[in-house]
DNA sequence: TTTTGTAAGTGTATTATTTACACATACTAA
DNA sequence: TTAGTATGTGTAAATAATACACTTACAAAA
């Protein structure tokens, strides 16, 4: 087993949507007295560790995520790297460091990297009981610089969708346009025309019809899509704008 | 003195523009045998150095600039951070590192900025005579991951140009606007239509035509204009986007 | 069985943006 | 005086973006 860096960290802002709200997943940090075991302060980071020695820091991303979530070959990309002394500028973040990790040193680069997942495969239940998804626009109080870094990652999101169709990752395999929609009404913050956002999904080859209908809907039942990567590399050239 | 962070370093791109070719700033690396004295190889790499203990990474990477070129407060972006195994996989950089470094790890993390400056403000015979402009379209050998670096760093560039007025970075202060589209070919390897480019630029308040014109050209003089970072943060909403 | 509620699906006219394109001008150097 | 060179300018056509309203298919309730 090799030693972790000491001063190199990696954190996965891991988004999720659910049909309604895009989510981030974060984990409880509890800190109790270690004598009267009164709670000092509960808030929630991204998920995060320490780099080890020798391993590829895209490597320890997906160590992270699949330990800490399960989750094994899904989109993965670094967006920033946050270096500076302030990360741990908050008392309580001194605090947990001091009596957690006191042999860390208390200035830790942490590469950042964002992930999608379609939230219905990643229940918060299972087995991980301390993560928890949280909806982007109303997250709870969270540790270190962890709030910039889910900001950053969101603007990151949001340019690389603007150019690529990357949001399929966080859609099922089969969507509707609708589902699609509201998707990127939540990742840009915005609403689209239905009419228009349709016309603009239409151009896209690579958003293949299937023979096949939602079911169970109390209302006309919805054409069923699923997005092509094979199609897109062939057609790649078509640019994709969704300025708002 | 602190010490430095065995595994982090930054690596700095320096573009600069000479009004002809966009360039880049490379310092020579010549592997000497410790016997005979022959050489070895002789290669290029960008400007880098190892993170102090305590420092933030973007005080390292303007430390290495200042050190390395004797520039101050220049443009100074992080555009991304490189941490695979195979960056020294080429037998030469594990050659290197073995005989001029023994005591680094041979896994060695870098965080990648960018640098914008005005060629002519940096001559590359003052004092720092390792130190070359090479062209980004015509670059000599280079060491480590360092052509997939200028790579990636020229695709954020042009991603961010298309974004935000940065280009005046690599301009004198008092410019014409064929100087402008000139950096903007250069940049985004493609040529611009003269009138439509002028009609664009024309639409930015925030390029103002000074009272001036060019002097001493075997042609008509052309108007001399300037960037103001002011007008453009009070008119920031306009739209900027060079896409070919 | 009928009614109600709900989201799906569809086309056109208007406006804004992008593109393509050619000639007169002002200067230096020969 | 002439030749050479880069500057400066406008318009028409094509493309892309926007705004906008009614019919349809289903489930659930009456």
């Amino acid at each position: 087993m090799k030693a972790y860096i000491p001063n190199l960290s990696v954190d996965c802002v891991v988004f999720g949507f659910d049909h309604e709200r895009l989510n981030v997943m974060l984990t409880k940090r509890e800190l109790l007295d270690p004598i009267t075991k009164d709670v000092i302060f509960i808030d929630y980071t991204v998920l995060g560790h320490h780099v080890l020695e020798g391993e590829p820091i895209d490597d320890a991303a997906s160590r992270v995520l699949k330990h800490r979530t399960g989750l094994d070959h899904i989109y993965l990309e670094q967006f920033y790297t946050f270096g500076g002394l302030d990360r741990m500028s908050n008392e309580k973040d001194q605090m947990w460091t001091k009596l957690k990790y006191p042999m860390i040193s208390d200035h830790v680069i942490s590469v950042g990297y964002y992930s999608l997942v379609d939230s219905f495969e990643v229940k918060p239940d299972d087995k991980h009981e301390n993560t928890q998804w949280f909806p982007v626009d109303d997250l709870p109080a969270l540790g270190f610089d962890h709030k910039e870094m889910i900001e950053r990652a969101l603007e990151f999101l949001q340019r690389k969708l603007r150019r690529e169709p990357i949001g399929f990752e966080l859609l099922p395999e089969k969507f509707t346009i609708s589902q699609m929609q509201k998707l990127y009404e939540c990742v840009f913050g915005a609403k689209f025309d239905r009419r228009n956002f349709r016309k603009k999904v239409s151009q896209m080859k690579y958003v293949i019809p299937l023979d096949e209908k939602q079911k169970g809907v109390a209302h006309k039942p919805a054409q069923v899509f699923i997005f092509s990567k094979d199609v897109y590399y062939r057609t790649k050239k078509e640019k994709l704008d969704f300025s708002v």
